[in-house]
DNA sequence: CGTTAGCACTCTCGAGTGCCGAGTGCTAAT
DNA sequence: ATTAGCACTCGGCACTCGAGAGTGCTAACG
């Protein structure tokens, strides 16, 4: 069943002219749309043909035509044609992404801001943990005869600490003899393998019967798995509010509502691997929310085994290939910002690597 | 210019009934309320005195009467009973700010969308820390021939790191003397005391030639600008949608774009010491934005120096009662939890404080 | 004098109606 | 295959009208 050129063309305008327009498309537009030669009485029978095939649709008898959701997949697939981003808003994302690295959760989150408010609408960001993670090292700090502090150093590279009071005394040595103990029990090991028996040995074999043990590794089992925790975020999700689609303010409401929910914007569709964009047209989605929206999302390779991702949601009428190109050029900005260039970030910025152990992708 | 009492009941009414039901209050439903004896046309004169006193407006000649601003104001300073929040509603704050103590950004975070939850209106937490914040302890830790960590403890008791790269090499020795020149030079002093004088002196003083001292004098003066910083959160904003003052899409998206914008939020009313319940009604608001809702915010003690806000925004036909008996019992929830029971919890608790460094009030 | 019943009046809201225009599908001619 | 012409459909808009809610005023009453 494939199309005709003219069938392809007239689907484009038709596409074209409603994410524009948001009215239903009639055969007039069409034609002035295509400069074509042909009149409207034909671009009538082919918009009836394209009907019957399934790729648009008429809201009532005397409308023009909408695409449907096939129309639109139809486009994405074949008919769109790939747009550059504007000059303007290329050099607001180099400004904006270059200005401070910043940190992990505070780039995540301007990240999704910025795509937000580019592309007016809502927009998601997410980083995730690929491979494990495991402590590097441990060092125990001495403060005072009932408090210490935990230092550890993952092997993705951040720092995380924990300021511990105790109800008992502890002495220097005990601390230094623990930390020994810990770096060759507890480091390089997932944290499946964190297990009871492991604790009860370590304590044994340092003599531990306050229990300091048991907090240091119920503190590094919460470290790894939150450093393998997805992140997820979203922004502008007023922008909706903006488009005709969402007039309704109860449908805003309710969609407004899913993609508020932390778990439900986990479960939104994913591509598989850095660098793919994948789009999922209204029905395709699988929730019922967003049954009449559609779901842009890229991802991109955030190095230290971490890989991030972008997505916008908005009416199946969005300006799919507006937002391609945003994702593109952002997620190209980002892996070249975080991934590829690591080493190389360290001449540009010579002395630190911001791995702040106060700020980490996985925190929401 | 006092009141009558009958007036008053009259006006408590007509608010009551309005926040109910979100229309013009008419003098049958009045006298239905108060269950007085007196007639329709009684209270229709009393309505028309309240009327030009101000404190009642008609939206149009033919309907009832809503509350004007300065009724509102009368109604909150004067009339309000004090409501006691539901038992379930008391339950479900005990159990999620009981849950895990969490860290403190989470907390916030936590606090705001159950705030937001249980009121119907958007909520808005912050934190911002009294006093100053200073460094009470430095720790380097050597990892390699050109990596180390940075560890301080604030004055706050949280504890903040920082994994550092250099180009050139370091020794242990030289960590040690670092460490001791910056424990005798940098600590106890607020961030303007970090002057470029003090950063020479002590390059001069452990020969440091590699930039190690700039590289830690920049970092703490980070963190410490950082714990001075207030942290803004809102949630919720998606409630002002089941209003219908906000039916109309566009209101309600100025507002939410409004309160969306950080810079704008910390702007918001807060009350002057802790515990205080601070109430802005409509006009009263700086912000034109919204000069047809109403804020509400209270104070508490956070411990540490530190004092959080919780806020609620909403029409000027908000349930002031119910926010203000939910806000104070969160209040006294959350300075319970954090302000003056931190020695306790060390019982509670025996072993830990949580300060991980990873969180920390003033963070977005 | 305060209160009240009665009444005329005002104004909103929703239902009902008719018209306009955009757009279609069909047909017959090219 | 394309096109002009035409009858037809249907949503949207303006308009009207009546119902209903609520008011203010007045006159009567205790």
């Amino acid at each position: 069943m494939s199309l005709s050129e003219r069938k392809k063309e007239i689907l484009r305008a038709v596409v074209e002219l409603y994410v524009k327009g948001a009215e239903p498309v009639g055969s007039r537009a069409v034609v002035e749309k295509l400069e074509s030669s042909v009149s409207s009485a034909t671009i009538r029978s082919e918009m009836a043909d394209l009907e019957s095939m399934g790729l648009l649709e008429q809201p009532h008898t005397s409308a023009g035509r909408i695409p449907s959701s096939n129309g639109y997949r139809i486009y994405v697939n074949e008919l769109m044609q790939n747009q550059h981003i504007s000059g303007d808003d290329a050099k607001v994302i180099d400004s904006e992404l270059d200005g401070h690295l910043a940190t992990p959760t505070n780039l995540l989150d301007k990240v999704g801001k910025l795509t937000s408010r580019l592309t007016t609408y809502p927009a998601y960001a997410m980083a995730s943990a690929t491979g494990i993670v495991c402590i590097a090292r441990f060092d125990l700090i001495y403060v005072d005869y009932s408090t210490f502090i935990i230092v550890t150093l993952l092997s993705n590279d951040t720092v995380k600490n924990k300021l511990v009071h105790l109800t008992t005394s502890v002495e220097p040595p005990m601390l230094t003899k623990l930390s020994a103990v810990l770096n060759a029990s507890f480091t390089g090991i997932p944290e499946e393998r964190i297990t009871p028996a492991l604790i009860a040995a370590t304590e044994r074999a340092v003599g531990d019967t306050a229990g300091i043990v048991a907090i240091i590794a119920g503190f590094t089992i919460e470290l790894l798995v939150e450093a393998k925790t997805v992140g997820t975020h979203i922004s502008g999700a007023v922008n909706l509010l903006s488009h005709p689609e969402f007039k309704d303010v109860d449908k805003a409401q309710r969609i407004i509502r899913y993609l508020t929910d932390e778990k439900e914007l986990a479960k939104l569709p994913s591509p598989n691997s850095p660098g793919e964009l994948k789009i999922t047209i209204g029905p395709e989605n699988l929730a019922n929310e967003l049954r009449d929206s559609s779901v842009m999302a890229i991802k991109y390779d955030a190095g230290n085994d971490i890989q991030g991702l972008i997505g916008v949601v908005g009416p199946t009428r969005m300006d799919y290939s507006k937002v391609a190109a945003h994702l593109s050029y952002m997620a190209q900005g980002l892996s070249w910002l975080l991934g590829g260039l690591n080493s190389d970030l360290l001449q540009l910025n010579p002395s630190t690597k911001n791995t702040l152990g106060d700020e980490h992708f996985g925190e929401e």
